[in-house]
DNA sequence: AGACTATTTCAACAGTTCATGAGTAGTTGA
DNA sequence: TCAACTACTCATGAACTGTTGAAATAGTCT
């Protein structure tokens, strides 16, 4: 599978509600995740439906899954995702400045990821 | 139309090769755009396709149009989707930390954007 | 082993998306 | 106004996607 449909099966996973909220609600839950019934009663969807889903981002490389007991824990893939995002970003929008700007609010806390010896915040600084 | 759907229709409409091999045909084109004729030509595929693809990624909010004489001339609405990456990364992904590190090709070419004033590169730069 | 719980798979159906080709509408220059 | 040109719309059928509930499977506890 070339990185290119990597990134367009990545996008189809993603645009729909559902998944989307999947994404939202197990972001937090870090490698913790959450049993598959536990999604499915927070989401107040039907099981066969959440499993449909789960198995679209799976394969998508957006979600892992693992066993616990009885249970199927479900967790963020987060270089998958991030991975999707960095070819949005590099690949087809070619580094656009006007791009990147619009995505300045995470560039400011990418920034204070890679370059976390930053005093306090100086003034003058970026908005959206 | 909330933030949330429009998210939505525009990941729909990038999770297509044709459409978002108009984005990256319409990026380095910048301002100046180009004519649908044209798109159609350099992509080869039919002119009533392309009608159909254009109108799916104007309505999401991705490009816009213009006329210019007997053309339509197409650009790219970089705001569009700057939001559309910056909900992902920011709303969903929560700004989480590995997802951004995913992402720090970009995020160096926004650095070097938001803040100019950067003297020669100095040692220990981030690599994807 | 047998009862029990959690999750996935399956088949049927409805709705949506896409490619194709024919026809239509707007623009230009004579 | 006409002819040439450019781009759009529409109708069709094929292919794909998402929902549902029932049935099957995997794993656990006593």
């Amino acid at each position: 599978m070339t990185e290119r449909s990597k990134v367009l099966a990545a996008l189809a996973a993603l645009s729909h509600e559902t998944r989307l909220d999947l994404v939202r609600l197990l972001m937090p839950c870090g490698a913790d995740g959450m049993a598959a019934g536990q999604i499915a009663q927070t989401l107040g969807i039907a099981a066969s439906r959440l499993s449909f889903h789960l198995a679209a981002m799976e394969q998508a490389g957006l979600i892992r899954s693992r066993r616990v007991a009885r249970n199927v824990i479900y967790t963020v893939d987060a270089g998958g995702l991030g991975r999707t995002i960095s070819h949005l970003l590099n690949d087809c929008c070619m580094d656009h400045p006007e791009v990147l700007a619009a995505c300045a609010h995470a560039t400011a806390a990418a920034r204070a990821l890679v370059e976390p010896p930053q005093p306090p915040s100086p003034p003058g600084m970026v908005k959206t």
